[in-house]
DNA sequence: ATGTCC
């Protein structure tokens, strides 16, 4: 008998298993046969109950009382920051992630939008798993801003080599990459922990040192302290900063659909409407690779940001003085309510205690150094930026590309290129997520954009 | 966000 049959009868597709063992069982040892064994069947879905003792059906009628008792667990709680802003959508998204069985906590940074899986700007918390798509497509995107020995003026004075410095140091476009590539330690890492970081080892070589595309850009800008800072180590004041958002590029994207279409390959039938949501369990072969390689992933794209600033502050003749940065897409390790757990946030900020990090704004707003509070109800998380407050395409058509360039030119941030879906008007009020977001972190710098490199994407900068 | 084979 095959699983079609089976389900022509009326058995769970969740029970077939346990129902060919026990056909095959039950036919070798002669206690029934081909002929009378559908009747058997449809008496065994009647009373499963009265089965429980036999010899051949006794599993198979476990099973399907266990198969008609199964209940979803209720899905976790999960606090919100900034509820306002944030839309449906986003909300279904992380009460369905939610339900995922192995998640065990939640919460809703105050930029969330609509993402793949786990809403941008969700954080979940699951026990012993990993969910490939709550990392995200681009592991371990991030955020690094490093401070220089120059005076704030040479953006003006000095603009030119300022701008080839940002041109020259970084290249942008989704295919990206150097014909001669960078050197970097992480090139020496062992790639062959899986196939795909083995076969896509080639590709993120010559991809070390680029900026990709979308919401990723790598900009000129002056930092100001109110006070000193111990741990940055720089006194209240002016700076020049460089600030970059990129991640592990076509090598992170490749690891995220290879692990995640195994997680959804092996997604139970009860949970097939999880879909992207699949996760895979720690102890799992594939979940042990997918680990191994998200956490290349995440050094890969720190190397990444590494080259981009050592290129950039090269050809400025200039070096760095102070420095933060972090991850915004990834799984970690950490113990929550006394208890270990993995925590994934796409879209969000590690906000522990005392931990530094950097939450950008858009091109025309600044961006924030801030300190971690450890909030336990965001799982030490906060926002990883402003959130969109418009689709891309609604953004391109609402506003005229150039119209927009000279009003940032007024306000003193010159844009060397830029797509028009990444208008300031497309994102929220960054001051206003701070401020929602105030329990989370505390504000340690602000940084205004001058000079601002993105993908063009054919709606030219340059009138 | 990425890159083009089911």
């Amino acid at each position: 008998m095959n699983g079609r049959q089976l389900q022509k009868l009326g058995v769970p597709d969740e029970c077939h298993r346990e129902a060919i063992t026990a056909i095959q069982f039950a036919i070798s040892s002669k206690a029934t046969d081909s002929k009378r064994i559908k009747t058997t069947i449809k008496q065994i879905l009647e009373t499963p109950e009265t089965y429980l003792a036999d010899e051949h059906f006794g599993r198979f009628a476990q099973a399907l009382i266990d198969e008609r008792e199964f209940v979803r667990p209720a899905p976790v709680k999960y606090e919100t920051w900034g509820r306002d802003g944030i839309d449906q959508q986003s909300h279904y998204q992380m009460q369905q992630a939610c339900g995922v069985p192995v998640a065990v906590a939640g919460a809703l940074m105050p930029d969330a939008h609509v993402g793949y899986g786990l809403p941008i700007g969700g954080v979940l918390a699951c026990e012993n798993a990993v969910i490939p798509y709550a990392v995200g497509v681009d592991i371990a995107c991030r955020m690094k801003m490093s401070v220089l020995d120059i005076a704030p003026d040479a953006m003006d004075s000095e603009f030119n080599r300022v701008k080839e410095a940002l041109e020259g140091g970084t290249r942008f476009g989704v295919g990206g990459e150097y014909k001669n590539p960078m050197s970097h330690d992480v090139m020496d890492a062992d790639w062959t922990i899986t196939r795909i970081t083995r076969e896509k080892k080639d590709r993120a070589w010559k991809q070390l040192g680029t900026s990709g595309s979308g919401n990723h850009f790598a900009e000129f800008g002056q930092l100001t302290l109110a006070e000193r800072d111990e741990e940055l180590g720089l006194d209240a004041g002016k700076y020049v900063a460089l600030l970059s958002h990129s991640g592990s590029r076509g090598a992170g994207a490749a690891v995220c659909s290879t692990y995640s279409s195994i997680a959804q390959a092996a997604l139970p039938k009860r949970y097939e409407d999880l879909g992207r949501l699949a996760w895979l369990d720690l102890d799992s072969e594939a979940g042990q690779e997918y680990w191994a390689a998200m956490n290349l992933m995440g050094d890969y794209a720190a190397a990444n940001h590494d080259v981009i600033h050592r290129q950039v502050s090269k050809l400025l003749g200039s070096h760095i003085i102070a420095g933060v940065e972090n991850h915004h897409n990834f799984a970690w390790k950490e113990t929550h309510g006394g208890k270990e757990v993995i925590v994934h946030r796409k879209g969000a900020t590690p906000a522990a205690e005392g931990e530094l990090g950097v939450i950008p704004g858009s091109m025309a707003d600044p961006a924030f150094v801030v300190r971690g509070k450890g909030n336990p109800g965001s799982l030490g998380s906060a926002s990883h930026g402003a959130g969109r407050q418009m689709s891309r395409t609604k953004a391109k058509e609402k506003y005229s590309w150039k119209a927009v360039k000279n009003d940032l030119e007024k306000k003193g941030v010159r844009v060397l290129s830029a797509g028009a879906d990444e208008v300031p008007g497309a994102y929220k009020d960054i001051r206003q997520v701070m401020n929602e977001q105030a329990d989370l972190v505390d504000i340690v710098a602000r940084f205004d954009p001058r000079i601002v490199k993105m993908c063009d994407d054919g709606s030219k900068a340059e009138d």
